[in-house]
DNA sequence: ACACTATTAATAACAATTATAATCTAGGCC
DNA sequence: GGCCTAGATTATAATTGTTATTAATAGTGT
């Protein structure tokens, strides 16, 4: 599954006449396997053992060229850095407030909504994004303590 | 209308402690009045006339002060910096991609979705927030031409 | 092997925001 | 009304996330 979504994007690189370098790999690689939704710099940080040399400004490079390319998606929330995620499918995200934990939540798409939003505000909709904040199970656990 | 929200939000000042200074005066004033979302930077340069010594920090304050006590609401996207918005009434927002122009848009609050995040994630989810984003009128005009 | 171009690393630049420290002032109290 | 003091402001430095620059490097096609 991950090796069918990880070549995928390879393909997906070369037919854009984008080079496979490790680094970009790496990056790739990273972020198919990731459960969470990593930073730049968590990024940087994780590849830092495998990748001494590399620099933070590549990390950014190759995110850039992936979201050009489709293959990931930028969140940008509040909390300064932005966060990456790879899985493309239309969903929405959850946050907990206390600890910054991003989980998914898949939710039929509201497409109605942005139909409405087309009539009331003369705006040509594209896309629309929904984040739910809260307290997740752990830190409302050790609210209690 | 803005006189009495003005008075109540001053009243809310006073009830916490909070001085009522020239310059925190004026941003709230400023952010009443306003039609748009403005920038820290926008309240800045708006107010330099009035108080040409004032510090941005003073505007960061004061933005930080008005958010804490519920008076304003930070709305922060992709696009670096903050927004802020003294329509404390729950409400989403259609922003422009071509200009970054944000629209109120108000539609019944979606509680069923709340709940059914709780459901799935066992998050207590406490509140949250959609953009719409697309093309204005008047940039849609601008591309045709 | 050669030339060409994409990519990298290192560094500087940048912009938004926050921290620091010295000075000032709003608002309660006499 | 004038004094006092905690809170506010100013000016500036520091911080943080990100982007730009540039020279060195490494694939790619011929």
């Amino acid at each position: 599954m991950l090796d069918h979504q990880l070549n995928t994007a390879i393909d997906t690189l070369k037919k854009s006449g984008v080079r496979i370098t490790p680094q970009r790999h790496a990056v790739l690689e990273y972020l198919l396997t990731a459960e969470t939704h990593p930073t730049a710099d968590d990024i940087y940080k994780a590849l830092e053992s495998k990748f001494p040399n590399m620099s933070v400004a590549t990390v950014y490079n190759n995110l850039r060229i992936l979201r050009e390319l489709g293959l990931v998606r930028e969140l940008t929330y509040g909390d300064s850095s932005s966060r990456f995620d790879s899985n493309m499918v239309d969903h929405y995200h959850i946050i907990c407030d206390e600890c910054g934990k991003i989980v998914d939540f898949h939710y039929p798409t509201l497409d109605e909504i942005e139909s409405l939003a087309e009539k009331v505000s003369g705006f040509n909709i594209n896309y629309h994004r929904m984040e739910l904040y809260g307290t997740c199970e752990e830190c409302s656990q050790a609210k209690v303590q």
